[in-house]
DNA sequence: TTTCGAAACCAAATCGTTTTCAAATTGGAA
DNA sequence: TTCCAATTTGAAAACGATTTGGTTTCGAAA
């Protein structure tokens, strides 16, 4: 059924259809409703492909997915589909060849020419990103999960990575403990350089120093969470705490402390970073994992909703968000033996 | 840079420049090799909304997700990136409200009418799935990713989940093992049945009764797992050995036999699902986690083949494909007691 | 020299909407 | 009754590509 035929059935004519159906003013509202009406009676829907060639908006908004698969991810696009569900916006996934700098920054600007999006969402910048000023530069309109340092005004969604290590790291040292070990996330990216701060910080508000023997980083994986700790345990002055990146890391982390007879809250104190997902829970662990809490779910909604907000006009440099994350208490922790 | 505006700067009609660029044999050779490379230089790309509207293709391949979240469904999203990168083909994610059934053969229906994908990829289907009936009958290429009993010609890819259920439970029988109890998803599924049928089948072949007692079903989270799992143990006459439905639920499984003392392997023996994570595997689990195994990266990078493949005329009633399911043994298995 | 077919190219119609600009209708005030 | 402004409606021109149905060009065969 197309707008012609479906306007003819109506005897009104293309142009008064297609206003009443897009919520034009300039249509009186007994006419508009009998539109409406006789639309869903007859199954008419206006061809997007032609809608999207006039209009110049493709209704989608990209999503730039990693190789790695991560485990986030999934949960972001649950959180990004709950916003955009009924606002006729699509989600696009966008692969990214993990290839070297140059050819990355060809395929976001491939993406651009294509213009099969109306705006990207980008994860984990770097510090000085160039995409971003590449996106910037194109007129691409976008949002950034993460920040970056980069001088170029973008929206961003992000949070308070730096806060959320200094609060673990300072609790733990309330706690009494003062060698502390952190399992950080690959470096590179924004939010591992935030972490990274943030334990430093705590330490130094102490005075504990710095040990690089006490720092890893690498991907969120059970493997690693339980490779690193193990490393850390077995040194000559072991840690008695660990702040872990993620809940994978602390699968392997807790295995870890298993592996060598250690008691987690008891011989050695574990935070791990939450990101809340519904098939494993930092509750349910045993003992019960104290995590800094942020959902990435309700950032997946969020982000979908700026990105809406951006397309509708309102400007990038204004949509800075920091969002705070909750230190909880569980049982992982305990005072220093 | 538009089609015309190119054209003209070649000396060439709109026409040839579009044949030169679409691969056309009513073009010589060194026109053709011109353009593209003039293409390149000047920029030009068609743009995709017009070409969409023109040809009624939209390039883009939608991917059901459930509202549910599911761990798996990263995996499987970044294998299909990997079959379709350089492809031109998007991957379109579209959120499933969970809503009732009849919404849901409305989303469906609305999906299609839209036409704002090429073809559909269903996850989960089950065993008299009018959805698929629906998407058949209005003429949608799709393929189901699971089976359905369903009398309509349907492509579909799927693991064997009976056979690997009944050579899972098969083994443990060999073993020793006479009470064993099993997780399964949760109920509804074609999955979720065939998972049932194997473990019946295992049993009844060596004339074990199928005792009620001893199964559960539910979402695949390390949360029920431990619940299932600690109801099983706790019995008067408990289960010596589990198969679990997922890598999250064999998790909570561990949890559920350390919590009561009982040594994973010895105690209890336990078999899994392992979909294949990049962030957790069964190898590393301690003990190392016996379990049956098949990559959901691997069925998402076959299942855009086969789409492809779809697209470009296959027919539908020729594409099934069922996969087999490795059995891998580790330290969570051994004689019963 | 003429004729013919293949090879290479092109003009214009088309895809299904939105939107500009103009016309028709309506209802009240003069 | 007449006129005017406000309210509704329409005709037709875009949007930027693909594709149908030609036309031209050119070399070889007659």
């Amino acid at each position: 059924m197309k707008l012609k035929e479906f306007a003819k059935q109506l005897g009104l004519s293309p142009t008064t259809v297609s206003r009443a159906l897009s919520g034009y003013p300039e249509v009186s509202e007994v006419t508009r409703a009998r539109v409406t009406e006789e639309a869903v009676r007859l199954g008419y829907r206006p061809n997007v492909n032609a809608v999207r060639l006039k209009t110049g908006r493709v209704g989608a908004i990209g999503v730039v997915m990693g190789r790695a698969g991560e485990f986030h991810f999934a949960e972001f696009m649950a959180g990004m589909a709950e916003q955009l569900v009924g606002e006729d916006t699509d989600i696009l996934v966008i692969p990214l060849a993990d290839a070297n700098y140059e050819e990355e920054m060809q395929l976001y600007r491939r993406l651009v020419e294509s213009r099969r999006v109306d705006a990207i969402i980008m994860h984990s910048p770097r510090p000085n990103d160039e995409r971003i000023a590449l996106l910037h530069k194109l007129g691409m309109p976008f949002l950034v999960h993460g920040r970056s340092d980069i001088d170029v005004p973008h929206a961003w969604l992000d949070i308070d990575n730096e806060g959320a290590v200094r609060r673990a790291t300072s609790h733990l040292m309330d706690l009494g403990h003062t060698r502390i070990a952190m399992i950080n996330g690959r470096p590179g990216a924004t939010y591992a350089l935030h972490r990274d701060n943030g334990y430093r910080n705590a330490l130094q508000a102490r005075g504990i120093e710095f040990d690089p023997q006490l720092v890893a980083s690498g991907n969120f994986t059970d493997e690693l969470g339980f490779r690193f700790a193990r490393s850390f345990l077995e040194q000559p002055n072991p840690p008695t705490a660990i702040v872990a990146g993620s809940m994978m890391t602390a699968l392997g982390v807790y295995r870890a402390a298993r592996s060598l007879g250690l008691q987690v809250g008891r011989d050695v104190s574990v935070i791990a970073h939450d990101d809340v997902f519904p098939y494993l829970s930092a509750d349910n662990m045993a003992p019960s994992l104290s995590a800094t809490r942020s959902s990435m779910r309700a950032a997946g909604t969020r982000c979908a909703d700026l990105v809406l907000q951006l397309l509708a006009g309102r400007s990038a440099s204004e949509i800075h968000e920091l969002w705070p994350v909750e230190l909880i208490l569980r049982e992982s922790t305990g005072p220093a033996q």
